[in-house]
RNA sequence: UGGGGUGUCGCCAAGCGGUAAGGCACAGGACUUUGACUCCUGCAUUCGUCAGUUCAAAUCUGGCCACCCCAGCCA
């Protein structure tokens, strides 16, 4: 869905000034995961941009794993990062590639280098390699025994590493560019690797891989990507992404343009601690209502019209930030209120007779599906002798500015009846077993004939007709502010909030809600909005709380 | 310590030499058969900081400070 809410976006000013200097210009722009984790709500904000930025200018948008080191990928990424990009809406309509389709490619342009003496096979073992550049950075690294061996010599040995002549680590191949540049990527960087590793694609074709920096500029030019957007960190690497264009002599050059990256306050979203709380099963899997990845919100009920509002309303712009988690609940809220029909959960029950009601009496009252919007209808409910309240709407010793039902109180059941409370029934233990009110039957379900008012308005289900049903409460997973706020050396695992899940069972809720779908939507009436679980029957997520329902006293 | 980047309200963010948009949050008030929603109202004499240029600066210049990224044969 557009929306109008969308801060700056520096990004297009770019791009209006190359569509001023050439324009034939059809935008095209990629999202090159690597297949090595779960998408989370930060890769949104890459997805967002990438895909709104070619939408916005006519162009493409591809999708592209980045499956250079295949020591950490697999197939099961794979499938997921496709499902949770098409689940978003950011369809690739300029296709979907992998990286390792271009491996042939990359080493012919290798070779190219080498030929072009812009390359050499250098046999420094990875320490010594360290050694070389040195432990500061603010003085040149030396130069490899190997940078100026001849072309030959070169040619002949990174065939030899192709064809698996030697073990890991023994050789690599680096670009010939500056060992005393400022830039640390320009000192003569690694750009092959001998790695003796079976691939999730290419299987055991392969024992050299190129490194991100030498793939990433060629992948990006091979695809006829103009626009390479992706977050500050690789602000460094640019540098090195255009001499890998510029050598190797692409006429159609991409360009590189970062953004700052994007937090979410409560919570961590580097794929190595998600991985780590999926694999020492402290959450049940990538999942889990707890985690901030895609399909856990999916799972919760989140939709994508919510997060691209999200990370659209953050807005592109140069500088990091931390954006509020809060604020993606208000985007939900504001996208469920006006969509989600409105039903009637019980989280506590306790029961109220209503004493001048006969036993087998039924009062059918219609309730709308939604205060505002008369088209989404209307359904029946039935009213009984024996109904259920919740427990927070009955106070015996009722706080100051107390609306609910309290002793010789009244109350409107909604949609129905106008109730008083006339005696209170307990248990041995002192809890209370049940309620007796008398309805007002001659205002049935509308206003006192006698003008009076009755300010406060709860919900109720019939105690004959609710069914039962479990309510999963999910908090944050992190119960500080913000991550950087977790000690130096400490383990993210340590701040798990033990408390973030909370089961409600024993709750009650409106006979109709029998007939919905794993993953329909509803707001349930004071307490929240949820979806119904796409794992478990009968139990429904909460997927954010109205707002301030319950803040006030 | 060096290089690169960023600093405008609690959180995002517009602004690009002419006298501080907007959203979220927050605080009041109105309305309400959801204490929701909606609707009003309020919310930076100030733009990290100190100087300088100018009739005029958040916008230009210089110094300083803070935070982020970089020493993988990860992406």
């Amino acid at each position: 869905m557009e929306n109008e809410i969308y801060n700056g976006n520096f990004i297009h000013d770019i791009i209006d000034e190359d569509i001023s200097l050439d324009p034939e210009l059809k935008i095209h722009t990629r999202f090159p995961p690597e297949p090595n984790g779960y998408l989370h709500i930060g890769s949104a904000k890459a997805i967002m941009i990438n895909y709104e930025t070619a939408k916005k200018y006519g162009g493409q948008f591809n999708l592209r794993y980045d499956d250079t080191n295949p020591a950490k990928e697999s197939d099961d990424f794979v499938r997921s990062i496709y499902e949770d990009l098409t689940w978003l809406g950011a369809t690739p309509n300029g296709g979907i590639f992998y990286g390792s389709d271009y491996f042939e490619k990359c080493y012919e342009f290798a070779v190219q280098l080498i030929k072009q003496g812009d390359a050499y096979v250098c046999e420094l073992s990875k320490e010594d390699l360290a050694q070389y550049k040195g432990t500061d950075r603010s003085e040149a690294s030396k130069e490899s025994p190997y940078r100026n061996r001849p072309i030959e010599e070169s040619l002949d040995l990174f065939e030899r590493m192709k064809n698996g002549e030697f073990p890991d680590g023994a050789k690599t191949l680096r670009a010939k560019i500056d060992p005393s540049s400022d830039n640390t990527y320009l000192r003569d960087p690694v750009i092959y690797r001998i790695r003796h590793v079976h691939h999730h694609r290419q299987g055991d074709k392969w024992c050299i891989y190129p490194m991100y920096d030498f793939a990433h500029p060629i992948q990006d030019a091979l695809e006829g990507i103009t626009h390479s957007l992706c977050s500050s960190e690789f602000k460094n690497h640019r540098p090195l992404y255009e001499w890998v264009v510029d050598r190797i002599g692409f006429e159609k050059k991409p360009k590189q343009r970062e953004f700052g990256r994007m937090n979410v306050t409560y919570t961590v979203m580097s794929k190595r601690y998600l991985r780590e709380l999926v694999e020492t099963g402290r959450v049940d899997g990538w999942d889990d209502p707890r985690l901030p990845t895609l399909c856990a919100l999916r799972r919760r009920g989140y939709t994508p019209e919510a997060i691209f509002n999200f990370v659209r309303s953050a807005g592109v712009a140069k500088a990091d930030c931390t954006v509020d988690i809060r604020w993606l609940e208000a985007c939900v809220r504001d996208e469920f209120n006006e969509k989600a029909p409105r039903r009637v959960v019980v989280a506590h029950p306790i029961k109220v007779i209503i004493d001048n009601i006969d036993e087998d009496a039924e009062i059918t009252f219609k309730l709308p599906n939604h205060p505002q919007n008369p088209e989404m209808g209307e359904r029946e409910v039935k009213f009984t002798r024996e109904i259920y309240i919740d427990a927070d709407d009955f106070a015996e010793v009722p706080p100051p500015k107390f609306f609910r039902l309290k002793p010789d109180g009244e109350v409107r059941l909604m949609g129905a009846y106008i109730i008083k409370c006339n005696s209170i029934e307990k248990n041995e233990d002192g809890s209370i077993r049940a309620i007796h009110a008398t309805a007002d039957l001659e205002a049935g379900n509308g206003n006192p004939t006698d003008g009076r008012k009755v300010k406060g308005t709860i919900h109720w289900l019939s105690a004959k007709y609710a069914l039962p049903t479990t309510l999963m409460m999910y908090d944050r997973l992190f119960t500080v502010e913000n991550v950087a706020d977790i000690p130096e050396g400490a383990s993210y695992l340590d701040y798990l909030n033990p408390n973030s899940l909370v089961k409600i069972e024993g709750a009650m809720m409106e006979a109709s809600l029998a007939d919905s779908k794993a993953g329909d939507k509803f707001q349930f009436v004071r307490f929240g909005y949820f979806s119904k679980d796409t794992h478990n029957d009968n139990t429904f997520n909460l997927v954010v709380t109205l707002k301030d329902t319950f803040a006030k006293k």
